[in-house]
DNA sequence: TGGCGTAAGTTGTCACTGTCTACATAGGAG
DNA sequence: CTCCTATGTAGACAGTGACAACTTACGCCA
């Protein structure tokens, strides 16, 4: 019955397990509630064990918050149409798939964003996290030379643009934006405003 | 020393001594990481009483949050100008306001749209917090009929508002507008480009 | 080839938590 | 004045994050 025999006593990727574990429990609860001794379960080692790879939990919750940042970034990248067509043909794609991927990952969005993946600041100003930013400042700055986007400072029209994703992207998730309430096609319509906002 | 005989068996107010500890505890520690039992021990209850007024954490937590739309309604109506002035003269107090808001308030704003405050739709629902959200969509709606705001389905254009402003705030609390970054005033600018969106 | 240092797991323990149950108190309606 | 019940207390329990001391076996170097 037992298999304790089977298994080595060296996991030998042990840190990949318990990343891999976290996401889904991360999925599959809709949070973070989920405790490191029953992610070492799972895992099928000790309870200890995870702590050789991360000093605590906010450390393992703060690899899981990069984690999303990559895939938040290649999944912005595979959205950037190639060609260079107008500035609503490229950038409702990329927006729509900004908010499409919190929706889909509403717990991983959240943590990426949230207090308890360590110290916000740190997560955020990470490589990891800023390239991931910077695919949308390179956007608005191409869109600028161009003249497919008004000139303003980049720095400052990014921030709005993210601020606005971001923003839109909590709403989806928190089911705020219920169409009776506000309209059949609410995300459309908020993305409208902003490119109205930034189109030349 | 002790003064256990000073204390009356019956707090008398405990459910407000219970929710202000909580408050100025999710102040000081900037999160809300603190325990139930820490909370009473401060209110020089037992570490059960303040179960007779919430059934866990989480209810503790959401009426909190509650709370937070409370202050948040008002902090916005009181930056509201009384005489109808331009756009720009009645909508950046009131956006600077919100922002400022969460700037002050870095732990209740989060607390306020996180998940760990009960389900986070059930308070983004209530009739609290809806309230608050009203503010905005009115606001826009007056706009609308007296010309100044380009004439849009209110909902979705509150939408894109709020989540602009929502956005901006958290990029705020995260410290990602830093100024060598992103330029000096950043949120100016981002609440600029919102404008830009939304004035006739 | 063989021995060994050390990274990676294990078991055991600690203080502490959220929550439950049973009991104590006292404030107010009748 | 009495008793009901809302409010508070004490104690218990399972389970947690984190640490320490002990084991195992991988892989490097003589």
């Amino acid at each position: 019955m037992t298999e304790q025999s089977d298994r080595p006593y060296h996991h030998g990727d042990l840190r990949r397990a318990v990343i891999e574990t976290a996401l889904a429990m991360l999925h599959e609860e809709e949070g973070w509630q989920f405790t490191l001794r029953e992610v070492a379960r799972r895992a099928g080692v000790s309870h200890a064990a995870p702590y050789k790879h991360f000093p605590d939990k906010a450390a393992l919750l703060a690899e899981l918050a990069l984690i999303g940042f990559d895939r938040l970034r290649e999944t912005l990248l595979a959205a950037l149409p190639a060609s260079a067509a107008s500035l609503r043909e490229t950038f409702l794609p990329v927006a729509r798939a900004y908010v499409a991927f919190g929706e889909a990952n509403p717990a991983l969005y959240r943590l990426m964003f949230g207090a308890d993946a360590g110290k916000p600041s740190e997560v955020h100003l990470s490589e990891r996290a800023l390239s991931t930013f910077a695919i949308l400042t390179d956007f608005l700055a191409r869109g600028q030379e161009a003249g497919l986007i008004r000139e303003r400072p980049v720095p400052g029209q990014a921030a709005a643009c993210w601020a606005q994703l971001h923003g839109l992207t909590m709403l989806v998730i928190d089911g705020l934006l219920l169409p009776e309430k506000v309209g059949d096609d609410a995300v459309t319509a908020a993305l409208t405003t902003l490119l109205e906002g930034i189109e030349a």
